[in-house]
DNA sequence: GCAAAAGTGTTCCGTCTACACCCATGG
DNA sequence: CCATGGGTGTAGACGGAACACTTTTGC
């Protein structure tokens, strides 16, 4: 970047668009950092069910100060949008080299009290056995919460389709819970368009600050679309793993269950000579993600 | 927003994250308008087939004077994202109330040579009978152009996918053309890492201006994607069509031929009383989106 | 033996594929 | 008649859904 020049540039090429200098909005990068854990279970015989996680962080400053958001930080002009995420992930987390995607960008003029904000958001999808937390973690306090996400009703009519969901959040302690009703409405034009309304469900004085509850109700969506065709759910176990564990973090994620889930999964995994012993019942295989695997995407 | 805290509470905001106030990136709202349009064809018997074209504006200042460019503009801080890409596709074309989709957000450091400039890509699904060009189309001089993506090498070996594939432009008044080549390096890891790198073919002066030719090959890629579960192929012909039109829609978007076309479509569309008459040929159904069809996704 | 998971076999059934075939029209 | 698109029929392949069944282990 020429700076001599970027100055006298800036201000003709700003210009050119009618748009003061300094009337420019900020851009924050968000990070939804999804694991999933083992749900206790009472019946010491079984294995223990998956649940899905986030990672959120206290705010401990105005606006939504002792509300709970989602990590991030503001864009620096000397780092891209992907390496920001990575940043930031590696300072909540200690994680490196993961899967990270963008999510999508949310703009809204007054989701921000203060100023105009736009939200670049991210998701990541760890391992929580990868996870060494550093000296950045206790900056701020933060929590794993189990999230999620279910159908209690459907309506249709001629021209659209009214869906009802409960969005819950509870942290791992089980100290805070709170919940969100959304309510979605598609119509069925051509257009296919989609409207989400959301609410706050509990009178609890816990929430979500701004509108994360839209972001993160954007990245379960896109998760449980895309782990149907690819293999990014891999990215929240071990290595190894076991079909069962494997189809635990399936089920968790798409909240219901699914039949004939090892045959499903038989092209994308690969079993290996390791055997889980020591349980109530037969041995299970270990298997690992195969690198020989296609699909037509 | 409360005009008289903004100030001072901005500037804790800000230096919250240790991000200089006037350290911010700015902030484009880039739209890509898609239509179809008739290719001559030579054959005068056979129904014209459809050919996937974008409008492209000339850049008329520096940076990239000359250069052909995605429409867009500055985030206006009083007004959403996706407000702010239906007024540009208002100005460009005359057209409300059509299909429009957030596509990805760009924020490559260097992607402006000025300044750093994030760009949120949108795309627009239009049908060429609705354009009604206003005042505003003369500010600058704009063009359709077709543009077509064709696989043309494929390589597997274990650990990776290599794809190219070259990314064709020419004007409809057939002035202009160039093309870009795309290589697509595809890491079977289980992150399926997806990295793409572009080079300028022709030395034709013609070409498009920053990464535009990036945001362009997403797009298509979406679009490529979504018309197989979506119906928003429909936006880009009028309200009534025949299923042939159709086909050479879906066909001209996938580069491909469709068999058994007729059948995969035939819930999503209902047929009409008219018909086509005056061919040299059978006459055809007129069709309309069926608005009760619906599709698990 | 029993509970629970691991893992296989099998039947049914709908959908996609490829291709053949007939229809209707204007030149 | 013929080229072209409109439109239907069909046999076979394929793959998902449902569920029964066998195996293996620790308690």
């Amino acid at each position: 970047m020429n700076q001599e020049l970027l100055d006298k540039n800036e201000r003709e090429f700003l210009s050119e668009y009618d748009v003061n200098i300094y009337d420019r909005p900020s851009v924050t990068n968000d990070i939804i950092i999804f694991t999933t854990g083992d749900r206790i279970e009472e019946n010491s015989r079984k294995v223990p069910k998956k649940g899905m996680q986030i990672l959120l962080i206290k705010r401990d400053d105005y606006p939504y100060k002792g509300k709970w958001a989602i990590p991030g930080g503001f864009v620096k002009n000397d780092e891209s949008l992907e390496d920001g995420a990575l940043r930031k992930l590696k300072e909540e987390t200690g994680i490196d080299n993961v899967y990270t995607e963008q999510l999508y960008t949310f703009g809204e003029v007054d989701r921000d009290p203060r100023t105009r904000v736009i939200s670049i958001g991210n998701i990541a999808l760890i391992s929580k056995e990868d996870i060494r937390f550093g000296d950045y973690k206790d900056r701020k306090e933060s929590k794993w919460f189990w999230v999620e996400k279910n159908l209690i009703d459907s309506k249709k009519n001629e021209t659209n389709t009214i869906n009802k969901y409960i969005l819950k959040f509870e942290s791992e302690d089980e100290e805070i819970k709170f919940n969100y009703e959304i309510i979605e409405k598609i119509e069925r034009t051509i257009f296919r368009k989609k409207e989400n309304s959301y609410k706050t469900l509990n009178e609890s004085n816990y929430e979500l600050a701004f509108d994360h509850y839209k972001i993160i109700d954007y990245a379960v969506d896109r998760i449980r679309n895309k782990i149907e065709y690819t293999p990014i759910a891999l990215n929240l176990l071990p290595r190894l793993f076991t079909v069962k564990e494997l189809q635990n973090v399936y089920e968790a994620i798409m909240g219901r269950e699914i039949l004939n889930f090892r045959r499903k999964m038989e092209d994308m995994i690969i079993e290996t000579d390791e055997k889980i012993e020591g349980k109530p019942f037969r041995p299970a295989k270990v298997f690992k993600f195969n690198e020989n695997w296609e699909h037509n995407f």
